[in-house]
DNA sequence: CTTCCAAATGGGAGCGCTCCCATAGAATCC
DNA sequence: GGATTCTATGGGAGCGCTCCCATTTGGAAG
């Protein structure tokens, strides 16, 4: 946008005539291929270099057919998704990890039917070389679109109630039994759960975790509770089930901002926390390091799960073939509980 | 990637033969382009859903000049602004903003070498119609590049020492000032700053603003106390404050993060919230809620600092001259002030 | 000095679309 | 009724690159 002459980028047929070569010659040059002398080489990087030479990328994805971007697809709806430092962590982790395989990324938020749209055509018509999916919900029409269209497909976190061929997840029923075995193990006996939706495979597999670990210990689970993983949210189920439940000695909240949100009740209702409940949440944010008192909660790679993701997509689109993979969470003793 | 036969997506020529008409005709239909029979226009229309046609988005770029895509570069190398929410509202914001203009986001985070090189690389090649630039650091190459690239860009908050001829940014010094004066007006004397990096305009702005309230109400401001932005380092520099200081009686943080992190640190310290020192933000995010005391801040809009960025941009775009931006800030009275 | 093979080279046909332009027909105007 | 506009249509030349393939070249092998 600056001033100056209007001046065309320069072509590679510029190059090769500056060069003294033919196109194909260049080509291979700018492609690090073989069958080229060293003379014309250098010949070749000189005539770049002294035009200013950069290959049009668009050019080069119509003949290959290969568009060097990867797209992330994030299909929820709520804001409170994209609020979450969840969201970004995963964007920087995947971005890392294309960055390294030479792929840009594209985001998509396929929040409204405009989008969601969008992102159809985006798979129909090859408009990346890959996709990743990520915060389906039931039934999303999304997941088998992705599954038809002739593209390398990755999900970030399975859809609910089916296990696509190549996915990413993080070992949700895991962390929420280890955090419901760690209140179980302080000597509570009435443990509440306060669950993500239950429309999400992340809800569930998180109160499933939560009620294996009761079982497993031969108390009765209480039922879910179900918040919308925001502090209010969790604020609201904790009120909810604080006063259908009077009696509960610790609380598993599915996620940190409603653990956040369940310590805010609690101190409001005078319990004290962990001596009247213990609390543990999940994710590890920040929030949890700030809440008070800080928050027990369930480390998880976000980072990596990104990063993962995006690895298993490359792979997929250099033709191999990667194998589903879990990650595995840690349980962070802080003082809730 | 399903299975089936591999049949090659169908081209324009295919569906134009399809509907008995010139390739000509069917891509006006395409581009709803005027001059084609009403017969026509529903033949090509007709062989477009019997085929199943997606026009190929890569053809058209290159023979449009255009690519259909938008670039969000975000420049900083700490990855602590990455795991801000901060940073996905703006996305989310910039996201819906392309929507509108049907224009894809291709994110660009520029912390590595190799992905500032990447950046470089888009901004000559013309890989995308326009760029938004975010979270420049001072003296940063890729100001200059951007400016001297051939195409419409952007700057999300203005880069250390330069108003760029496009930008959007949030009114640093006011809110700060705002804050700060609402700490003077709460008979505060003694109020430190603690600041965010200040080879960032973002961190110079907000100690100004501070500056300006402190100077106004005769009294003489303490020397910007940097912090990272991120909560440890907004304690680590209470405490440095605390100790050179014990004075102080009003903090100033230049965001939610480092206010927690002052929470926390006074609380340790045994000095009452705001009884003994009372603190402010900024940003109001969720850390800002949950803390406790829950942490007066200034407001800012952070979604709609996407929104106008990506608005800006596609004006740009289109041609027009937008006017630089600058988005208003409030203060959210809480308990700790 | 031939014969043969591999490396080096350039020509040219796409990739799938847009858009300019020439042509033909229909409508409009003195 | 012929000149003048339109609108509708299709042909074809790109857009800038890759890549197949035919050709040339330089040795090594016989």
């Amino acid at each position: 946008m600056a001033g100056g002459a209007p001046r065309r980028q320069p072509t590679l047929d510029e190059v090769a005539e500056l060069a003294g070569v033919s196109r194909s010659v260049a080509s291979r040059v700018l492609n690090n291929a073989p069958h080229v002398s060293r003379a014309k080489r250098e010949a070749v990087e000189r005539a770049v270099r002294q035009l200013g030479y950069v290959r049009n990328p668009t050019a080069r994805a119509l003949a290959t057919r290969q568009t060097g971007a990867a797209a992330l697809v994030v299909a929820g709806e709520e804001p409170s998704i994209y609020a979450d430092p969840f969201f970004a962590q995963v964007i920087v982790g995947a971005s890392a990890a294309l960055e390294e395989a030479d792929l840009h990324l594209m985001l998509c938020l396929a929040a409204s039917d405009r989008g969601r749209k969008r992102v159809e055509e985006l798979l129909r018509s090859k408009g990346a070389d890959g996709v990743m999916l990520m915060a389906l919900r039931e039934d999303d029409p999304l997941a088998r679109m992705a599954e038809e269209a002739e593209m390398p497909v990755v999900f970030g976190g399975r859809p609910v109630g089916s296990a696509p061929r190549w996915y990413v997840d993080v070992d949700n029923v895991g962390g929420a039994r280890e955090a419901t075995e760690h209140l179980l193990s302080r000597g509570r006996t009435r443990v509440a759960a306060i669950c993500g939706r239950l429309d999400t495979e992340v809800g569930r597999a998180r109160y499933r975790g939560y009620r294996d670990a009761v079982l497993a210990a031969g108390l009765d689970p209480y039922p879910p509770q179900e918040g919308d993983f925001t502090e209010s949210g969790g604020a609201a189920a904790m009120a909810a089930s604080l006063a259908e439940h009077p009696e509960v000695d610790g609380v598993f909240a599915a996620n940190d901002n409603m653990g956040a949100g369940a310590l805010r009740t609690l101190r409001e209702a005078g319990r004290l926390v962990p001596d009247d409940v213990a609390v543990v949440g999940f994710d590890d944010l920040v929030v949890a390091q700030v809440a008070d008192p800080p928050l027990t909660t369930v480390h998880q790679p976000i980072n990596a799960f990104g990063r993962e993701m995006a690895r298993m997509l490359v792979a997929l689109i250099n033709g191999q073939e990667p194998t589903p993979l879990i990650l595995p969470t840690r349980l962070v003793i802080r003082s809730s509980s």
